[in-house]
DNA sequence: CCTACTAAACGAAAGGCTTTCGTTTAGTAT
DNA sequence: ATACTAAACGAAAGCCTTTCGTTTAGTAGG
């Protein structure tokens, strides 16, 4: 077939094929992709590296997708609220994608943006050294779980039959799956929060 | 060759050596743990449905590995503690496990025993209703978060050459990165505790 | 004791995946 | 005009998980 005299692929449609395919079935694969975008596999490979470079799109795509406004620093714990949030509702659309970017090392510069930020607002609120390394880990290991939590909302909330009394009543008090997320995310990020700031003031 | 006169496979032989291939390189396979054990691979489906259920024994396997003492449910600020440690502790042992679990469904009881005792925690704390639910999900998530951090040290801490200075700053500040990964936890769970004895007096 | 049945090994193969390589053709620059 | 690069393709290598039929060892029933 030869150089077809306008490209069939672009980086963005890879990557907006790609994020369907997660989105309907929880991964992808250069088959299917291919399939989609009408193409063969092998071609791919002029546009991409490889997996891992697309894995790499995805993040970027979904975190640009949903913005956070500029944080004002001054005010530590709405900044931190807000950033918390933007890295949390970047997953809110696409929850599948969240344990496919488990293994992966982040190389997204507004990732790592974000990161930059959370450090700054950390800093304010009187953190210092090792300490701000932690605190954005905390946030980072809360976050992840989070999202995490939304792809796989079943694990733990449906316990076998016998036995464990306190958890499935506190399961049947937790009301609709859908709003068990939502009221989860707040909570822990109240928890986070309220713990920073009694953390501080040691 | 059919039947042998002594069976060259069990499930505890089998569990060992994926164990060993995942602290080794990170994964597992059926063609190595086949050639580790001297086996086919076909031979493995006589003892396990398939991947799946070697991955629940391996979360099984590392859970039990670390028991915790029955906690004391009349303190339970410490009763947290020692569950979010008992937790964490079982990965530390087997850091490239973590990110293999994620994907996977929680079926073992030993797992989900652990969440009951949880929830009896939250609830002696004085959280009820969909407030217990949230709080699991909170310490679930940091937790999980801690051992992938274990699983993958470099991940987020080394950010580009241009830009960054608070980021960069901190980093240079955390320490060697062995020691990081344990003043994080510490600093996470104080601060998980912290926000939720904040929480509770509201 | 003979006969069925189950358990546990094997090899072969189906069907998935990622990636590489050589080939062909279109555009671009010297 | 000639070389070089870009972007498509098919074929294939080399992984992977799982299934299937075959062989043999042990066990239970008549």
């Amino acid at each position: 077939m030869g150089r077809p005299l306008l490209p069939l692929i672009s980086v963005e449609a890879l990557t907006s094929a790609a994020l369907e395919l997660v989105d309907e079935s929880g991964d992808f694969s250069f088959p299917k992709l291919a399939k989609r975008i009408g193409v063969s596999q092998s071609s791919i490979y002029n546009h991409v590296s490889g997996r891992d470079e697309i894995l790499e799109l995805l993040r970027q795509r979904i975190i640009t997708e949903s913005p956070y406004a500029p944080v004002d620093h001054s005010d530590w714990e709405t900044a931190l609220r807000v950033l918390i949030r933007a890295y949390r509702d970047a997953f809110v659309r696409h929850p599948r994608l969240a344990p496919l970017l488990v293994l992966q090392t982040i190389t997204d510069p507004d990732v790592i943006g974000l990161y930059e930020d959370l450090a700054i607002a950390l800093e304010s609120a009187g953190f210092s050294g090792r300490d701000v390394v932690a605190g954005i880990s905390t946030i980072d290991s809360f976050a992840l779980g989070a999202a995490l939590d939304l792809a796989a909302p079943e694990v733990v909330w449906d316990p076998p039959s016998e036995g464990y009394p306190t958890l499935k009543r506190a399961v049947g008090n937790a009301g609709p799956p859908e709003e068990r997320g939502g009221h989860a995310f707040e909570f822990g990020l109240d928890v986070i929060i309220g713990g920073l700031k009694a953390k501080r003031q040691v």
